[in-house]
DNA sequence: CTATTTGATCCAAAATTGGTATCGGACCAT
DNA sequence: ATGGTCCGATACCAATTTTGGATCAAATAG
């Protein structure tokens, strides 16, 4: 197969239709010009160019051959430079695992301003639960996970971008839906829906700690993991539920949210999680990036 | 720059993730194997491979370089296949001349019998009058010409591919419209619209000899150089005209066309013609389907 | 702790590349 | 015609690069 100095020979002297003038652009003699396109047409076994004594042409074979030629040259550079760009952490792509609840309030945001700092950059979102999410870090199959704790220390490292309160969501028409705040003892006397305890086991293990610490126990009427099925269920009139504040950006119609009066509920967290030992270039950037946005 | 050796060299290395089965594949031993992608990284200055004792990985801008690279090496090769096909004729674009009138009738089954037959072909077609394709021949601009005589034997070759009889133009509701051919003395007698003597020179020679060889001197009521301009002026009633039989394929509403009873003409030809030392093996091939369609 | 595996390094031999000198054909001016 | 000039091809030589065998160093597995 050729060589990509030959092709370079090829286009120079396509583009000077004279070996001399060409030799002189590659900083090189003619006679070794001569020769790698002699070897560039033996190894295409086709002639490129037509040599008459004073001047040279391209044949039809030739003229093809140079469009694609300025291509392939284009293209290795093209490679090159994104080669570099990736290493810099400026392109690339990463594969980022994130939870249902989170795409509500969080990666929305995160993915707007890795769009804007980081135009050339792929973000690959996958929605997976926690623990798949953890999984799938430890495999290398996902780059960042966005989950909730608890989080193993092995190997992983993270950070909080964000802490949100449970706020209760009842009917439009609900009698509760006339306060401002409401008191989780009234909450806890409705038909309450809540989390699944396997699919949304974090949300699950919340309300469960949440309720207990308050001498409450609630009847559940439904398990769900969606919080939009169970703003569905609520709006329906079917019952009560606690949902993070980020169900605030659903807009769910017929659904009142009100914060609980007496709040002192440890918050629902989001963890950004990598491997230490990922060394995708874009990670650090788009950490700094993340808590930026979790600071503010 | 680098070498397409040194691609290769790396997409093995990234696909087999070792350097020893690797170097197997490429037919050399491991250690100028390590060397080149040492070289290629360097070039690049860019790590595209994490070595691990026990096992070979890709960074992330070895993952990118990896996707072009295989991407540069299919590009090679198939601007290899297509400059062998254009040199055996069996791709690659020719520049085709042709008159406004051949564009009725010929050129379509030329284009039709060329697509068909060489589908990798692209045909460039560009209308122009017969005395301008010469020129642009001789230029060299154009492969191949479609046109009308007379043609000068300066390092051109030529045949004939169609030769057609002039046939009457009559508006749709005239009195000549009515029988099924029309003599020439009646056709002579009417306001006549013909061709412009410059831009459609061959078409106004030929009626010229054609009337006065039958000693006849009508009227011209306007020059026009177009087929279609020619039907439009009689179709509104101006005058009668005469038009090459291939203006049936016009379809033109409101204009009824009549071959002429007595049929002493000499025939309106036109040639396929190159220059001899035009080296596109499109020619042959070209020229073989274009003399098919005449013959048939 | 040893045997094995894996990529890196070293070195001599071979191949490739680039340069100089020269050739041969064609065009041009005299 | 004829000598001069231009241009690409060829021959040959020197320098560099590439190759591959031997060896090394590090790490893992038993």
């Amino acid at each position: 197969m050729f060589e990509l100095s030959q092709v370079r020979c090829f286009v120079a002297v396509a583009e000077e239709l004279h070996f001399g003038r060409a030799a002189a652009r590659l900083n090189m003699t003619q006679p070794p010009l001569s020769r790698q396109i002699q070897i560039l047409e033996r190894i295409l076994s086709v002639k490129l160019l037509q040599r008459g004594n004073r001047l040279v042409r391209l044949t039809p074979a030739g003229q093809s051959f140079l469009t694609e030629a300025r291509l392939i040259l284009k293209l290795t550079e093209s490679a090159a430079l994104l080669a570099r760009r990736v290493a810099e952490g400026k392109a690339g792509s990463v594969n980022i695992g994130f939870t249902a609840a989170s795409s509500y309030s969080y990666v929305p945001e995160l993915v707007a301003a890795c769009r804007q700092q980081l135009p050339d950059v792929e973000l690959i979102l996958k929605e997976m639960v926690s623990g798949d999410q953890l999984k799938r870090l430890g495999a290398g199959e996902i780059d960042i996970g966005l989950l909730r704790p608890p989080i193993p220390r092995t190997g992983l490292q993270f950070f909080r971008v964000k802490a949100e309160r449970m706020i209760a969501a009842v009917p439009a028409g609900h009698k509760l839906a006339g306060a401002t705040t409401i008191d989780l003892r009234d909450l806890a006397a409705e038909p309450f829906i809540t989390y699944a305890p396997y699919e949304a086991r974090y949300f699950h293990d919340l309300l469960v700690e949440l309720f207990s610490r308050a001498a409450l126990a609630p009847v559940y009427v439904q398990h769900l993991a969606q919080i939009h099925s169970i703003l569905a269920i609520v709006q329906a009139g079917v019952g009560v539920a606690l949902v993070p504040e980020a169900a605030e950006k659903l807009q769910f119609r017929g659904v009142a949210l009100r914060p609980l009066a007496d709040d002192q509920q440890r918050a629902a967290e989001l963890y950004f999680v990598w491997r230490d030992d990922n060394d995708n270039p874009l990670l650090p950037v788009i950490a700094a990036i993340a808590r930026d946005l979790a600071g503010a």
